[in-house]
DNA sequence: GTTCCGCATGAATCGATAG
DNA sequence: ACTATCGATTCATGCGGAA
């Protein structure tokens, strides 16, 4: 099957409207915060921040499938000495509109931007909102397992041996079939704590995060042959890995800048198909002459 | 100067009036949360927490100083497939009542509780609000500092060398100094992200919170001969390390059984100061014959 | 005196069963 | 239908006893 990606160049609000109802299977990203990336994104003051986002996260709720899943990577700043509460209003607005607020991950960023101040460290986490438009959804936990920490290497060992011997001594007790089970645990399932590094190769994006973060969401919620969207593509990280791990994507940006970036990283065989002019709102395609027009 | 250990037995919105206006250096504690410790504390109900910790909240509001610092521990539990809300809300109420709401820690639990759900990972952190009274306000950043990763170490060591020999051979240049400077920087200032085990250990009590948590915030937001408060004490560990700090400290706890657990814990040469019977709301001190009686 | 191993025990969460 | 209780699941940690 042919995996596609599709680019939007336009306001997210409205270029949102051409998608289907439940057609997407994970969203991710990354928006601008409040009052950030000024020069690229027009930087939306924290008191209206709110009201900004629930026109999108309202699209985002009708194109998102059932089983689908959004996450939402977005971090309050310190405005005059106190932690702003846009992204706490943000949650309870968006229960509001239907969303479940099911999880907060916490995106631990080891190298965290340098600096010192007289009353505050450096702020090294980030939030990784879970919303979910069911109570079941997808969920794919074995792709994403970490090996299991050094207690169980030396212990588990050991008894795998003994407990082999009891195997065959007395077959068909079930005992040894049990242990088995622990044995070959090599694996066990993460926590809700990213450890990451952010990136710091990235010159043209200001703010873009590592791969290891949409790859991470993209194992844990998509299988081959689903849709991610990335209403916020910025230098389209996520478009990047989703198809290398061959889930179709969709992409948009109001910045043509990055959406030229997007569409030149494209692979020049999927280029031809398309038309030559970049239009607001128009669409293109990677590996498949289909096109989303307006 | 003598140190002090006060406590009182009784509900914290009714003892915390006897203490004086704007007295407190730092408040740290870890209040029951919501439908949890129905053993000990009840367990209050989810949609009527806020209501309980505001009366509370702003007591404590009026006893700690200007320049004093409020760091509350708490994390929402998951209620029908999603995450409370009443931590949002409270910190959203705690600001309307004049508390500043500067930053928020995570403490990373190292070891968190096992389990697996079909659309779920463990819970591995949670949340240290802190709240001022005012923007500016004591804070040691010094006292914290922690070692330079390994990475640095060796890095720093291989440049010493090397550039001890450009220092000899090129003097008078200022540029050996320079590096000097960097190789003696073995200590860095920490971030908001704190990584800590819970102790397991329980003897009487399950002290969920381990000793390492109030002492780093007591090294950070105090110094000798201040004053610590836990309104909900439980085992006493904050008072404990207060004291080994030489803080002077302030507990409280509805739990008789906990009372008495904590009385017993100090010292036998400052119990007899005391008078033998314990009463509801009476306190008692360590080290000190200064009672605050009803 | 070390090092190693066995073990209990968590501020958990879900689904089923019972009143 | 709606709440209360219970069992099953799972992994890092420190303590105590043993080699």
């Amino acid at each position: 099957m042919e995996i596609t990606t599709h680019l939007y160049l336009g306001d997210s609000k409205e270029q949102l409207t051409q998608i289907a109802d439940n057609s997407i299977d994970l969203i991710v990203t990354s928006p601008p915060y409040a009052d950030q990336r000024k020069n690229t994104y027009g930087g939306i003051p924290a008191n209206e921040y709110v009201e900004w986002f629930l026109p999108i996260s309202q699209q985002l709720l009708r194109v998102l499938k059932p089983t689908g899943t959004f996450i939402l990577n977005i971090k309050e700043k310190v405005v005059n000495g106190e932690r702003s509460i846009y992204v706490m209003e943000l949650i309870l607005k968006m229960r509001q509109q239907g969303w479940l607020w099911t999880e907060e991950f916490i995106w631990h960023k080891k190298n965290s931007y340098p600096g010192k101040w007289p009353n505050r460290f450096r702020d090294a986490w980030e939030r990784l909102l879970q919303f979910n438009k069911e109570r079941t959804f997808n969920m794919y936990q074995e792709e994403v397992m970490i090996p299991v920490g050094d207690w169980a290497k030396t212990r588990l060992k050991k008894l795998s041996e003994t407990d082999r011997i009891r195997d065959n001594s007395k077959v068909g007790s079930g005992f040894g079939k049990n242990i088995s089970n622990w044995i070959d645990r090599d694996m066990a399932y993460p926590t809700n704590v990213l450890h990451l590094a952010t990136e710091c190769n990235n010159k043209n994006h200001s703010a873009a995060f590592p791969e290891e973060l949409p790859t991470w969401f993209i194992k844990l919620f998509t299988k081959e042959n689903d849709t991610v969207l990335d209403p916020f593509m910025g230098s389209g990280t996520t478009l990047k890995v989703a198809n290398k791990m061959k889930r179709n994507s969709i992409g948009i940006d109001i910045v043509p800048e990055y959406y030229e970036m997007v569409y030149e990283q494209l692979e020049p065989t999927a280029r031809y198909l398309l038309e030559p002019q970049v239009k607001y709102g128009k669409t293109k395609s990677k590996r498949s002459s289909k096109v989303r027009g307006k």
